[in-house]
RNA sequence: GGGGCCGUAGCUCAGUGGUUAGAGCAGGGGACUCAUAAUCCCUGGGUCGUGGGUUCGAUCCCCACCGGCCCUACCA
């Protein structure tokens, strides 16, 4: 049985869930249900990432300690996760014992191979970033972002020898040409391994909101160390419970864009480092811009947008949860920005729900239940339906298959728009109830049973009811997809009646 | 400052070293009336950011520029 693990960054909790999180994970979550449909092993994490500066002091200012504060701002995440639907098999979260079990035996692994070594980090310092810029990365020593003088800092850190896997990691670009997804990502990636790797600082002594480093606790591991190592925890790396090589290296990062550099130069040379091979795959995403801007805090703070307006909650509020979810798979390519605006999901859910899916099953349903006796007629073996059919079902698949949402769910949409003309040919109104007529239902009947398994990763609730409401048990997932989608399988058992509309249309609101 | 990405029809986006560059939506015309004033058919049309270069031929390759954006060690 094939394997698949999928996982999504995990979120650093001092942000509040908005649709740029959501984006990733409904795709990581669409991903996964498309998976365990074609008969996958399939393991969904997602999470929370919990230490760091930031977090303590935000805790401070809440007065609560850290770990009180991260139960209340993750069990956010958690409840975003329900909202959309999302069906993680794991939910993790770094200050898990577990996190901090697997982070020690990792990062030992490292140290025991000699790519950790001591050394002091001198750095230009912002007070009020709180953080360090590198003499390249500052403004000609002032902070790009205050504009301020940067202080030059010393801290005793360890360090990971990160320069030594230079080949190493060219090798593997090389010889996994898909490790990187799309291939401009991966570009990306390999230009700037071309263009020289400095070790880097990987503990911190200030701080102590962090794992301990087991062989000097008076450091702790610096966030995104213990952050990355996450896809490991999930699977028991190190501890009893190892499950390592049952997931592991054959598994996929979804990741946006800007964490690119952790994800395709980090973290495989730390997999190296630590004995392990590096995760088979990454999958690069864009951003959502609103109004073609960015999404965030600056934006908010200077009176654009603001996150909260697009809390993901709103959304499925306003359109549902499946619309909500469809838009987000179907308006970008992944691994492109995309634009999200209001009238946008508004038109997609207007026109592609409301007009062409939930009209489709609203005619259907009319005229079996009035013509039909309510029951679903068979299909016919050789309808002019079935290549359509046939087209979405590979189509779909492939798209499924290669990462790509929005084409999967175009290719959908293609056997809607064909049966809607195919109707459009046949005019079952004006036919008498008989064979023909029958013949002609049946067939549309089909078609839509087949939209609903090919929808349901995208829309798992919606494609529920759609099978419902045409006379099948259970739902488009029960049944594996190799058996489930092929042609003339439809045999309606309950009665089919009309029901409320799919997708009321929504009114323009003029604003 | 350094590295990188993007710029295609009114809008949102696909796409390819080679005959007339695509889809959806919006717009225009027609058909139909089962259906959520939905659907179906036809249709308009864009110097593929600008200027060079490579090539028999470039929107797609190279260079420069303009515009938007990302990374530069905490933001999907």
């Amino acid at each position: 049985m094939a394997r698949f693990y999928i996982t999504t960054p995990i979120y650093y909790v001092n942000d509040a869930p908005h649709v740029g999180h959501a984006y990733s994970t409904v795709n990581a979550d669409a991903l996964a249900r498309w998976h365990r449909l074609i008969g996958d092993d399939t393991k969904f994490l997602t999470g929370t990432d919990e230490h760091g500066q930031k977090v303590a002091d935000a805790a401070a200012h809440n007065s609560m300690s850290p770990r009180e504060w991260t139960d209340v701002t993750s069990q956010r995440f958690r409840e975003a996760w329900a909202a959309l639907d999302i069906r993680y098999d794991d939910f993790i979260r770094t200050t898990e014992p577990r996190h901090y079990e697997t982070v020690q035996k990792f990062l030992t692994a490292v140290h025991d191979n000699g790519y950790i070594y001591k050394d002091t980090y001198q750095g230009l310092y912002c007070v009020s970033c709180e953080d360090y810029y590198t003499l390249e990365s500052s403004d000609e020593g002032r902070c790009p972002i205050h504009g301020r003088v940067l202080t030059e800092m010393r801290e005793e850190n360890w360090f990971f020898r990160l320069s030594a896997f230079e080949d190493r990691l060219l090798a593997l670009y090389e010889t996994h040409p898909q490790f990187v997804t799309p291939e401009t990502k991966r570009n990306e990636a390999l230009a700037f391994i071309k263009g020289g790797l400095r070790d880097i600082s990987i503990t911190r002594t200030s701080i102590s909101w962090g794992v301990p480093v087991p062989w000097d606790p008076d450091h702790v591991f610096y966030v995104w160390y213990d952050a990355l190592i996450n896809y490991l925890t999930a699977v028991g790396y190190g501890r009893e419970d190892d499950e390592t090589s049952t997931w592991w290296p054959h598994s996929h990062h979804l990741i946006g864009k800007e964490i690119l550099r952790f994800h395709c130069v980090w973290w495989p040379a730390m997999c190296m480092a630590a004995g392990l091979e590096p995760v088979s795959h990454v999958q690069v995403h864009g951003w959502l811009l609103v109004g073609g801007q960015k999404l965030s805090k600056t934006m908010a703070a200077e009176g654009g947008v603001k996150l909260t307006d697009i809390a993901p909650v709103m959304l499925t509020d306003e359109f549902g949860v499946d619309a909500v979810r469809y838009y987000l798979l179907r308006e970008t390519s992944l691994g492109n920005d995309g634009d999200f605006s209001h009238e946008g999901i508004t038109a997609r859910y207007n026109t592609d729900l409301a007009n062409n899916l939930g009209n489709l099953v609203a005619r259907v349903t009319t005229i079996v239940a009035s013509k039909c006796d309510g029951r679903g007629p068979a299909p016919e073996v050789d309808s002019e339906l079935r290549d359509a059919a046939q087209t979405a079902i590979i189509d779909t698949a492939l798209a499924w298959n290669r990462f790509a949402p929005s084409f999967a769910l175009e290719a959908t949409w293609g056997l809607i728009g064909a049966t809607n003309a195919y109707l459009e040919r046949r005019a079952p109104w004006k036919m008498s109830p008989g064979e023909e007529l029958d013949a002609v239902m049946g067939n549309a009947l089909e078609a839509i049973r087949l939209v609903a398994i090919l929808a349901s990763p995208a829309m798992p609730a919606v494609s529920a009811n759609i099978w419902w409401r045409i006379g099948l048990e259970g739902t488009p997932s029960d049944e594996e997809f190799a058996q489930s989608a092929t042609w003339g399988r439809y045999r309606g058992a309950g009665l089919i009646e009309k029901g409320q509309p799919l997708f009321p249309r929504i009114k323009a609101v003029v604003e």
